[in-house]
DNA sequence: CAGTGAGCGAGCTTCCGCTTGACTT
């Protein structure tokens, strides 16, 4: 039996470091967090200084009770969990759940797994830092009063079951303003003028008018002017120029190139590092920190040598932009720098090679450049065509990698310019002018929110992804879909002694996969902002979080900095509570020119809705549901009237009749009381669907499940049925599925036999109400 | 889920941050 038991947060970490220590050592993980605020009520005794309420969740006893017997048979016991508020927490939590002395046992740290840093790490422990651990407990206590107090107001005043948070509302919040501002954003069109030119060798130069024309006959007479002019270079300026690249990634960097380049989500992104982590090819792929060991440094210099020779390597060292940064791990980087390639599929391969190219680009030498920019003279004297140009002199780190841009449109392709004399003349070729339109700022997409999460210092690195998940779960916010329309301009070209007009179309508006918010995201976010306009403000956070530093340095206590935060807070919440109107979002649309009754689109019990009359009309409003895509903010009364035409009748098939309609999850051919859901990506609506299609979807689930069918037990209540799954066989009754153990023949199975196995099977996992 | 949209009321929902598997019909 190992004298000494070390306990780290993850288990492939434990994995590394117990081969760097050796037999002495037993090195297990408590994988992250073992203790929490009780998940009833709030978990904090408000009138006892907030005294919180902790307890070893279910699925974190097992994880206990192997470390507590571990640390029973061991003589020393190391705390070695990260070492940021976080891990200083889990340490303190360790030793109050396995009975340690919080003064005496020892607390170790490392910010690299390598093995010189952790022998360093064993022969210097030291306590566990109370402060810090009190800071964290000030973040968690503050986090479930926010949570827990505003998401219940959101059940009262908007809808049942949605949430309220620290972060999650300030990124529903980023994504609402800015959807906002691209509403009310009115594009301006602009001409923008390039020209041609050849010089006397027949070598194309293309340059760009120095300023942009604000109308159309400005452009044109501009182009007139330009007929017979004689073109020649007023200048030529070279410059030499540097680029460096960039830092070695973060969870947030990692997660954006990742976007950008291999086109993966962000649960994408950290589900492949995950993987890599664990098979040993990366560092810990949750990380704020772009620090490199010294190790790396040295593996890298080496491989860059090798590989490009000396004059490729340059040893940087990098510090975080980021302000909240804990830094308690590497960078992310592979762990071998010699293994160019790593993973078992493609995506694995993908994300590790960007990994492997980021980092060792990271160390090596700047590439240097030479820009060129060259001007033409026009008949105006104040306007020139600007030529640039760029030639790459050193390719310096450029030969491995170079990081993405969020521009979708850098157009501007610099290369080289021909070599050119000042006063040489030109013949322009073409000269055009084309009319362009300003650009609403970019919808987030879900890399581009994290960045901006991460600049206001919202959000840890394991919480990126999930957040984002969140605020989509609860249909605060959607990826788009936007078709985009047809757009006109006008071009004017001069070629030869003519200038020509040419009347083009383009798409505009075209979004995919950017985050938009629904109705219910723009409701509850209106609701917050206008009631808890501290809690929703972009510098929440960062506020906080300096109080947190002070408690961490022991200069304020935890439960004063709460209770500072909570007595003004709690009272107002109070308020809001019962003093503010139901949040509903209501716009009215006109009138219905049937009855004459107003129409309004609003949120109701259930969600986005059209109501024809007012509620206290002695006649009872008519009611309708928008359909997915539809909003509330900019639905007409037209398409609104259209919803009432729903359920439509199609008609009779098999005897029974077919009939079109739009439910909570979408559109569906209803034949008799079986449902078939649409599929609209093939183009099926349930305003213009047809009774022969409307048949063709019925026929297709009729042969599904059919091939789904094995029996079907119908005599006696409850019924029974036994069908193939995409899973294998199982048995349905009423709204539950079972799962059918190997070694029974599903096709042979009697009424008996399946009771046997519903009975057999555990409730599936449900937190159960107990009561006082 | 296949409708509903008022109010009643039991029972329920909910936060952020640290970690992985278990599970899916």
């Amino acid at each position: 039996m190992p004298k000494n038991l070390v306990i780290v947060e993850s288990p492939a970490k434990a994995k590394t470091i117990g081969k760097y220590l050796g037999k002495d050592f037993q090195v297990e993980s408590s994988y992250g967090h073992i203790r929490d605020l009780i998940a009833k009520d709030m978990g904090i005794d408000i009138e006892n200084n907030y005294a919180p309420k902790y307890a070893v969740p279910k699925e974190k006893k097992e994880v206990v009770n192997k470390l507590k017997k571990l640390t029973k048979d061991a003589e020393t016991v190391w705390l070695a969990s990260d070492e940021d508020r976080e891990g200083e927490a889990i340490a303190w939590h360790l030793a109050e759940a396995l009975n340690l002395n919080p003064g005496t046992t020892n607390r170790i740290v490392f910010h690299e797994i390598t093995k010189p840093a952790i022998e360093k790490a064993i022969q210097n422990p030291r306590r566990i830092d109370q402060n810090l651990v009190n800071a964290q407990q000030a973040r968690r206590v503050l986090d479930r009063l926010v949570g827990f107090e505003l998401s219940p107001i959101l059940w009262k005043k908007v809808q049942r079951g949605l949430s309220a948070g620290r972060v999650q509302s300030v990124a529903v919040r980023l994504i609402v303003e800015r959807e906002k501002e691209i509403r009310n954003f009115k594009a301006v069109s602009f001409f923008r003028v390039v020209g041609e030119f050849t010089n006397s060798d027949g070598k194309s130069i293309k340059a760009e008018l120095s300023s942009r024309f604000e109308t159309e006959e400005e452009a044109k007479k501009f182009l007139e002017g330009c007929k017979g002019h004689s073109f020649h270079i007023n200048s030529i300026e070279t410059k030499p120029a540097k680029k460096s690249p960039a830092a070695p990634f973060t969870t947030s960097t990692l997660q954006q190139e990742a976007s950008r380049k291999l086109y993966f989500s962000v649960a994408q992104t950290m589900s492949v590092a995950q993987k890599l982590y664990e098979s040993g090819h990366i560092t810990y792929m949750r990380t704020d920190s772009v620090n490199l060991s010294d190790l790396a440094l040295n593996t890298a210099r080496k491989e860059i040598h090798d590989q490009y020779g000396e004059k490729f390597a340059q040893t940087r060292k990098y510090s975080t932009k980021s302000k909240g940064a804990q830094e308690a791990h590497e960078a992310i980087r592979p762990t071998f720098m010699d293994k160019h390639s790593a993973g078992t599929d493609a995506n694995q391969k993908k994300l590790y090679d960007l990994i492997w190219k980021r980092t060792i680009a990271s160390q090596m030498s700047d590439a240097e450049l030479e820009r060129t920019v060259l001007r033409i003279s026009t008949p105006q004297k104040e306007l020139e065509f600007v030529a640039r140009g760029e030639v790459i002199k050193f390719e310096g780190f450029l030969k491995v990698y170079l990081e993405g841009t969020d521009d979708d449109e850098s157009d501007e392709q610099e290369g080289m310019l021909p070599a050119s004399e000042k006063g040489e003349h030109l013949n322009a070729s073409e000269l055009s002018a084309t009319q362009r339109f300003t650009k609403h700022p970019p919808r987030f997409t879900e890399a581009s929110l994290v960045k901006k999460l991460e600049e206001l210092g919202i959000g840890r690195p394991s919480t990126y992804a999930p957040t984002i998940s969140t605020i989509q779960k609860r249909n605060y916010v959607e990826k788009s879909d936007l078709e985009g329309e047809k757009r006109n301009y006008v071009q004017y070209v001069l070629t030869g002694s003519q200038v020509k007009q040419n009347k083009l179309s383009e798409t505009t508006g075209a979004d995919k996969g950017k985050l938009i918010p629904t109705d219910i995201g723009m409701v509850v976010n209106d609701f917050l902002v206008e009631h808890f306009k501290d809690i929703m403000d972009y510098h929440f956070t960062a506020n906080v979080e300096e109080q947190f530093d002070e408690i961490a340095r022991g200069r304020e206590q935890w439960d004063r900095m709460i209770d500072s935060f909570y007595k003004d807070f709690h009272p107002h919440l109070k308020d809001v509570e019962e003093n503010s109107d139901r949040a509903k979002g209501e716009r009215l649309l006109g009138q219905d020119p049937k009855s004459g009754k107003p129409v309004y689109a609003r949120i109701g019990r259930y969600g986005p809705m059209i109501q024809i009359g007012e509620a206290d009309d002695e006649e009872k409003p008519e009611f309708a549901s928008l359909m997915k895509g539809q909003h509330i903010n900019d639905i007409t009364l037209e398409e609104a009237l259209e919803l009432f035409k729903l359920p439509r009748k199609l008609g009779e098939f098999e005897d029974l009749p077919v009939s079109a309609n739009v439910g909570r999850f979408g559109p569906y051919v209803r034949h008799g009381n079986n449902f078939v859901s649409m599929k609209p990506k093939e183009g099926d609506d349930p305003m213009s669907i047809t009774l022969e299609r409307a048949i063709e979807l019925i026929k297709a689930k009729q042969q599904a499940d059919k091939e789904k069918f094995i029996a079907r037990f119908d005599e006696e209540k409850p019924v029974i049925e036994v069908l193939n799954g995409r899973y294998g066989p199982y048995i349905k009754s009423g709204r539950k599925n079972y799962k059918i153990p190997k070694d029974k023949e599903p096709a042979t199975l009697t009424r008996e036999e399946c009771l046997e196995i519903m009975n057999a099977t555990p409730e599936p996992k449900k937190r159960k109400p107990r009561k006082k």
